[in-house]
DNA sequence: GTGGTCTCCTA
DNA sequence: GTAGGAGACCACA
């Protein structure tokens, strides 16, 4: 190696675990075997054998060499035994891809090189120092921080997924020092995934701070006593000793007597057929293309490699589904695809490599160039679609903008409300060369409302509340966030940016750039109509990206009808229920208030003097400090922080030993709690024009597919003791008015005696009998005639514990018994129900193989945890997997009920009973009083006969319900 | 102002 | 023991 020479030095331990996370999980070749990661790393080598030029780093490298970790032991355990100790087992389909990675560097004829004792880390450490030695440069192609301290005039990092190079600029720019001094800010900070301990409560801008006005870490621990945040000063005083332990931890050891010299890195042609020959394994057709075309190779006259994989590794075939595949794309180009598996892999690994271009991006401020998009996106058959607007809140949003997208790249927005910026006290007035609001409405609502037209987004549910606002209805329509919650609930997060970032490798523009944060926010009406367009654009034109490769996704998976029988209709049923809202009484809620603050202040005052001091009640620490500390009661349980828990089971048996504080604390913490999260947040959610509270449902957001609510949560409005029951009735019909309520009784029991098939259960069931005396009874042998009350409610807790994945530890907890009691007691259930027992384990098996469990319904939830090696990690996920179905058959078959409710009320002449709020097994609608006879069996037949006819369960579902002018009276 | 912890409300 | 959301407090920036 001579001057002017270049060394690439990849981190390919580090960009397996990288690309794992950020690319696609499902890209698998045909026989099922997981390549994702592979098909990254493959895509990143070619590119930086080709045209690294054209990146970033700017130069072609004349050597080469990917680096590996041998084992997880090196020399780093024996100054430290803990380090990494608590690195998790890397997830299953990633494990057979850690051979494959070596294969592919071979298959490319670069030295692949690992060492026993040492991190790959410290190699590229003594590599880059040669390179710099023999006078070349160096690129070490990582984003990781731990290889920063290596960046100087002659080396620097290259992150591959950003194409952004990270020099010394960039290093001081990001953590606050110049490279050289990565290594005592790293002993500062520690690292909590490599176990590195650090000093607590030293973060990196505390670290850089320091060590800026100290120099160096030696210097800064000679000198800590003169800090003056005390417990900076304590901290730093107290844990020297592992700050310098920390130091030689992350210090990367430049001197490995590594065996390979410079020379042998020296980068060759690339020996076509070998390469091709393995790609042609691995399925990557789209690259095995570019390889052909760019070494002059004939691909059809390769035969693909034969690629070994560890045993097991590939033991799980593919998925093949049921579901048809899906029709055309929009594009008019027809595409070779024989299965949904091949078009989905085919989309997935293009969708990849292609550039997003801000710059391609059109503006459209006249009504005839949005004409023309509107006829555009006609010929296409499709449009993706996405609304810019002043909030969050759709019932409150007022629209600023919108954008088109007809193909990827082919992007457009309109925007329509922007303010000038300059804001003089009269805020700027709106800004000049846009279509009135009304007038662009008009011109896409037949465009919004055409039938032939599909129209696509990412949240969907909020721009057709928007628009329903207006009067459109939007369909037909898709929604790429169901289609990710519905392929991959569990095991990632389905927003635009996280979608992106997996599914195309590519980081969108940051709302919070635009628009800024904290006191400077500005809504997005004020910003700069170029920069929106970029932004706007870029969501529509990624949206539609994203379809592209998700829908044939939901195919090759065979999830396209729990797609489009569970999970698309509900954006418009859960729109129009949300756009209803439900009446809230404010003088009702404001009386409680009153009474409330008035309960406790006398509470208080009676709490002070019992205590012998004022002190913040509502703060756990301090009333764990009197109670346990000046009072000297005795603790029980603490917290993960180390504090005395307060919580109301540790106060309550306290009270029951006869302490007169703790009862009250209990008291006053259930005035305070109903007075502030009910009683006074209520009022604040009622809408200005319309007068009622119109709560948020996600759809996306469980695991299991229940909805949740939010701002506020109608989910959890009390109803367990007397006194919070009566916020219930400030929930009201209008007059002439009823509200219904109409709940499941007991579906996730008969779920469970279903799908574990339990004759006892079903039979019980069957017969309408009181399913937790019965269980009483088999348990207990004591009859159903007569039972003590006690015994039928341990029998219930025990069934609700089965739903939840039962321990011993937590019936215990929840019966208040001794932990082997509750042993006995689950020993006595399974061996009186062994159909249940094999249930549980016949799941967990399943979860285990698969990594997600499914509903009767084929609705997915994945647990990729529950192979951890961590038992309390495995066990949760474990209860989690054997819920999961349970839970999430009973939230099927009540969106069934739901999205086939309107019509059947409208069919009878009931279309004004509507629906206005759901709360995982009740229903709550409002109802003209004269409709309420003829609505309530409706309601019932339909949500009892919801399951049918897509499943027959071998129980039958009952439900009850009845009208009243309140909530609470009528649950 | 933001994020973490603790507590508590629901099915 | 499952699934959620939210308010108060408190330490940090």
């Amino acid at each position: 190696m001579k001057k002017g020479d270049h060394l690439f030095l990849v981190d390919g331990s580090g960009y397996i675990f990288r690309a794992y996370h950020a690319l696609p999980p499902l890209t698998r070749k045909s026989d099922g075997l997981p390549v994702g990661a592979v098909s990254g790393f493959c895509n990143m080598l070619w590119k930086l054998l080709r045209n690294a030029r054209d990146t970033e780093v700017g130069v072609t490298p004349t050597h080469f060499a990917v680096i590996f970790d041998y084992s997880s032991k090196t020399f780093r355990n024996e100054i430290y035994p803990e380090y990494k100790a608590n690195r998790a087992e890397p997830p299953e389909d990633l494990v057979p891809q850690f051979g494959l990675i070596r294969e592919a560097t071979r298959a490319f004829d670069l030295p692949c090189i690992e060492m026993e004792g040492y991190e790959a880390d410290d190699l590229i450490a003594t590599y880059a120092r040669l390179a710099v030695e023999a006078g070349g440069d160096a690129t070490i192609v990582s984003s990781d921080k731990d290889l920063m301290q290596l960046v100087g005039p002659c080396v620097s990092m290259y992150d591959p997924m950003k194409d952004r190079e990270i020099g010394i600029e960039e290093v001081v720019e990001k953590w606050g020092v110049p490279p050289e001094k990565m290594i005592d800010l790293q002993a500062l900070t520690g690292d909590s995934i490599d176990n590195v301990p650090g000093v607590p409560g030293i973060g990196p801008k505390t670290a850089a701070q320091l060590l800026e006005e100290y120099g160096d870490l030696d210097t800064l621990l000679s000198r800590a006593g003169e800090i003056k945040q005390n417990k900076r000063r304590e901290n730093l005083l107290a844990n020297a000793d592992k700050a310098r332990l920390s130091r030689e931890l992350v210090r990367l050891k430049n001197d490995v007597p590594v065996e390979l010299g410079l020379d042998a890195l020296e980068l060759r042609p690339p020996d076509g057929p070998k390469l091709i020959a393995f790609l042609k394994a691995m399925e990557f057709s789209t690259l095995t293309r570019r390889v052909a075309e760019a070494t002059g190779t004939d691909a059809a006259e390769v035969e693909p490699a034969f690629v070994e994989v560890e045993e097991g590794a590939a033991a799980r075939g593919p998925d093949v589904g049921t579901a048809s595949p899906s029709g055309g794309d929009g594009t008019g180009v027809p595409e070779e695809a024989d299965t949904p598996e091949k078009l989905a892999r085919k989309r997935a690994e293009a969708a990849l490599g292609e550039a997003i271009d801000h710059a391609a991006y059109v503006c459209i401020r006249d009504l005839e160039t949005l004409g023309k998009w509107v006829e555009e996106a006609r010929e296409a058959g499709l449009v993706a679609f996405d609304t810019e607007t002043t909030s969050l809140d759709p019932m409150q949003a007022e629209i600023v903008g919108f954008s088109l997208a007809t193909a990827p790249g082919r992007a457009a927005y309109v925007p329509l409300n922007h303010k000038s910026g300059n804001g003089d006290l009269l805020g700027g007035g709106r800004v000049d060369g846009q279509i009135g609001t009304a007038e662009a409405l008009s011109a896409i609502r037949p465009l919004l409302e055409d039938g032939s037209v599909l129209k696509i987004g990412q949240n969907l549910k909020y721009d057709w509340l928007l628009l329903f606002r207006q009067g459109i209805e939007i369909a037909p329509y898709d929604d790429t966030m169901l289609m990710s919650y519905v392929l991959e609930a569990g095991a990632q997060a389905h927003g635009m940016d996280a979608l992106s970032q997996r599914w195309l490798g590519h980081t969108p523009l940051s709302y919070k750039e635009l628009t800024g944060s904290g006191r400077a926010k500005v809504t997005f009406d004020m910003v700069d109509i170029e920069k929106a367009t970029a932004y706007a654009a870029e969501d529509a034109d990624i949206t539609l990206r994203l379809w592209r490769v998700l829908k044939p996704q939901l195919a090759a998976r065979g999830l396209v009808s729990v797609y489009e029988r569970l999970e698309r209709p509900m954006v418009s049923v859960i729109c129009r229920m949300e756009h209803r809202g439900i009446t809230v009484d404010r003088q009702i809620l404001s009386r409680m208030s009153g009474d409330f603050a008035q309960t406790a202040a006398a509470m208080e005052e009676e709490i002070y003097a019992l205590a012998g001091e004022r002190f913040t009640i509502g703060s756990p620490k301090q009333l764990g400090e009197i109670l346990f500390g000046r009072m000297g009661l005795p603790g029980g349980t603490k917290t993960k922080t180390g504090q005395w828990s307060t919580s109301a089971q540790v106060l309550e048996e306290l009270a029951a030993a006869g302490h007169e504080l703790p009862r009250k604390i209990v008291d006053w913490r259930q005035v305070t709690k109903l007075k502030s999260t009910y009683t006074d947040a209520l009022p604040g959610y009622i809408h200005p024009e319309t007068g009622r509270v119109h709560t948020s449902y996600s759809l996306a957001s469980t695991t299991t597919g229940r909805l949740s609510s939010s701002e506020p949560n109608l989910q959890n409005i009390p109803v367990r003791t007397a006194e919070g029951r009566k916020i219930r009735t400030a929930f009201v019909a209008p007059k002439g008015r009823k509200l219904i309520s109409a709940d499941y009784s007991q579906i996730e029991l008969r779920v469970l005696a279903h799908v574990a098939d339990i004759p006892q259960l079903k039979q019980a069931f069957a017969d309408g009998l009181d399913i937790h005396a019965l269980t009483a009874s088999e348990m207990f042998g004591v009859p159903v005639e007569g039972m003590p009350g006690e015994v039928r409610r341990r029998a219930k807790a025990i069934n609700f514990g089965i739903i939840y994945g039962i321990s011993a530890y937590g019936l215990a907890n929840q019966l208040g018994i001794p932990r082997e009691e509750a042993g006995a007691y689950i020993k006595r259930y399974f061996e009186r129900f062994p159909g249940i027992r094999d249930y549980m384990e016949r799941t967990k098996a399943f979860c285990r193989e698969n990594g997600y469990v499914e509903t009767v319904f084929g609705r997915r939830a994945y647990y990729p945890e529950i192979r951890s090696s961590n038992p309390s990690i495995r066990a949760f996920n474990e209860r989690a997997a054997i819920n999961a179905p349970i839970q999430g058959s009973a939230a099927d078959i009540i969106r069934r009920a739901m999205m086939r409710m309107d019509a059947a009320l409208a069919q009878d002449g009931l279309g004004d009973v509507v629906m206005l709020l759901q709360v995982h097994d009740e229903l709550i609608f409002e109802a003209p009083e004269e409709m309420v006879d003829k609505a309530i069996p409706i309601i019932r037949t339909v949500m009892e006969n919801a399951a049918l006819p897509a499943r027959a369960l071998s129980v039958p579902l009952k439900v009850d319900a009845r009208a009243a002018d309140n909530w609470e009276e009528a649950h």
